[in-house]
DNA sequence: CTTTTTTCTGAGAGCGCTCTATGAAAAACC
DNA sequence: GGTTTTTCATAGAGCGCTCTCAGAAAAAAG
């Protein structure tokens, strides 16, 4: 009985059925503490026999807000579930927004072609009460547009400008740090590095944290064992085949999706992981554990990455723009069988990281 | 100049700067052969140079057409970004989306607690046009509920009663009964199948061309030879070790993902695969061509199946619900290198299936 | 017991758009 | 040239909800 009216009832039949006004049973359900517990308590009874849900166009019309929120994903498709980040990303964002209320509508582009008219059908239409974009390419025309429409937005990944920018990321400088360094006190002599597409902020940074890891152990920064990857298996691998021309002996992947193709790359050569070439990757997504052998790699909360973003947007449509946040969380090293763990615990304490995953830093810039 | 006004523009602000009435305005957009070129032309200049955009809640509240679609996939989220199978049926979704201008919207949910919130929120609110649904489970909630309120949908996988239900398929039992044939033809003695979950129509059928396929050839269905699995890796990893125990040399996994759970249980029992077993597959997802050794598997065409949803539901949404409409697509045989390919090319004819991949059958029922 | 303050409900004006009904102008017909 | 059709823009009534404002009733104060 609690549903299943052949037509839609609205407000004002709840209103007359329970000898209340529109606006009352708009209270009650908005801002029940508004009501009078007699007739809250009446009108309730209504709504629990007729199952009665407010039309949500009618109430966005009125009120401009939808309680739907976008996820703009400005890369093609096929790139994007090559890898198991987004899926779990997507996870995290759904988790937040179940736990809070709000539905998430998604866009994705199958093409180069699809981009305009999907970002005025994200924006212009004033439906969504706000949007996450992940930070794919260093060059994003997402941002005027959004500033300019004063779309509330949150960033999944440090944009290429962020003065206006919320946002919320991993510290890939310092994840691809202690991957390098993990790499070095490892008494590796040779370490490479297959970056991330150097169009996108994590593949900067990530390469950033590498040359610094080298340099703070005065380690000189060979350009030949720079090989750049755009985080695909095929690009890891195909990186991984020019890097053996110049005999690494240890590699860090930006990627672990990269990392399997580069272990692909020195297996075909006739090589072993971790006796021939250590290797480490950045992610740990579920495959990292799995793969044989287990990738040592840097974890980053992806899902929990997805679920502050939320919650960051959820702050800014309530409090406005303001200054913008930005959040970035600790990565983790997670030791596991490609590098070669035995020389790990040194003299002067151990190398291991402390998990932190729950921490994070909040610095407003 | 074409968007960035400070404040949203309305019909209204453009009528009056074209110097019509809000109808014509409307009409323009809706329906511009309604309206005479001068006026049109007019009209469409103004909106050219405003870069208005009609607000999508007051359009949708008029018109009782949103343009917006939902996707539900009635699993728990860890469940089902486990296998690529969602994120690429995503793909396809999406790109017919983008094709027809349709807006996505996702509801997975996180806790079996969500679920009703979830469907509330969903199927209450008349923001959707329609949905599309995963048919994960046999005993589905959903399905009452989208029949009582009306809400015109279509599944993704036949449901558990189609009677009154659209939906999209492959020929599960078919590819089942195809694979398990490939097998037997390659002269294999003890067929084993891992199932797909026993609770799922896909699981079910698959099952049924298995046993279709042993039966057909005069084997005997053995009990021991089949064990349930759930689609994913670590079930087909336990299924296979308890398949151990009954000397199978060939498995047909129900999906490719058991079938990589299957060979690593292989190969740790100090087997080889497909000397001492072979095996194949279901779903021919992107890591099956990559698994060492490349997968033989069936087929399915999953991005297609996610397009035709859409379309079929776009078709729903215009020509009302009428007969429910069963769209069952074909797979194919991908011949890999797990079941030792040798003897293939057996007398009477090539057992190779013909591609197929673009054509399917469209029975009602 | 009257006045002031507080608490709540109801009336009513939108939110921005669609769509039917209406009527004016243009085209077609006799 | 007058009448009937056809074409096409406009007026205006909603769609279902929110929210401000005003006013009635109840509580507090004098």
């Amino acid at each position: 009985m609690a549903n299943s009216p052949g037509k839609k009832l609205t407000l004002e039949q709840v209103a007359r059925l329970a000898g209340v006004s529109r606006a009352t049973v708009s209270r009650v359900v908005n801002n029940p503490a508004s009501v009078s517990p007699e007739y809250r308590a009446r009108v309730e009874k209504v709504i629990a026999d007729t199952g009665y849900q407010p039309n949500l166009a009618a109430r966005s019309l009125a009120s401009r807000r939808s309680g739907i929120i976008g996820l703009i994903i400005p890369s093609v498709t096929e790139f994007v579930f090559a890898d198991p980040y987004y899926p779990i990303l997507i996870e995290g964002i759904s988790r937040a927004c179940n736990l809070h209320d709000l539905t998430l509508t998604l866009f994705l582009f199958n093409s180069q072609d699809d981009q305009e008219r999907l970002y005025r059908r994200a924006l212009g239409t004033g439906l969504l009460d706000g949007v996450i974009v992940t930070a794919d390419k260093l060059v994003d025309p997402l941002i005027p547009e959004l500033i300019a429409r004063q779309i509330p937005a949150v960033y999944v990944g440090r944009p290429p400008d962020s003065s206006q920018t919320s946002y919320v990321d991993v510290d890939n400088v310092s994840g691809a740090y202690v991957a390098t360094s993990h790499l070095i006190r490892l008494g590796y002599e040779r370490v490479a590095t297959i970056t991330g597409p150097m169009d996108s902020t994590a593949g900067i940074d990530r390469r950033a944290g590498y040359i610094k890891a080298l340099q703070e152990r005065g380690r000189k920064v060979d350009e030949n064992l720079i090989v750049e990857g755009d985080f695909s298996l095929d690009s890891g691998y195909a990186a991984m085949r020019q890097l053996l021309l110049h005999r690494p002996d240890a590699v860090f992947a930006a990627s672990d999706t990269m990392a399997f193709g580069a272990i692909r790359a020195i297996r075909e050569a006739g090589l072993r992981v971790p006796d021939d070439v250590a290797i480490i990757g950045f992610d740990d997504l579920p495959p990292a554990m799995r793969f044989d052998p287990p990738l040592t790699t840097i974890r980053q909360p992806v899902r929990r990455n997805g679920m502050l973003a939320v919650e960051v947007l959820l702050e800014l449509l309530e409090m406005g723009p303001h200054p913008p946040r930005h959040l970035i969380l600790t990565t983790e090293l997670v030791i596991r069988s490609t590098c070669g763990g035995i020389l790990e615990s040194g003299p002067g304490g151990s190398p291991r990281q402390q998990p932190v995953e729950g921490s994070f830093s909040d610095q407003r810039s």
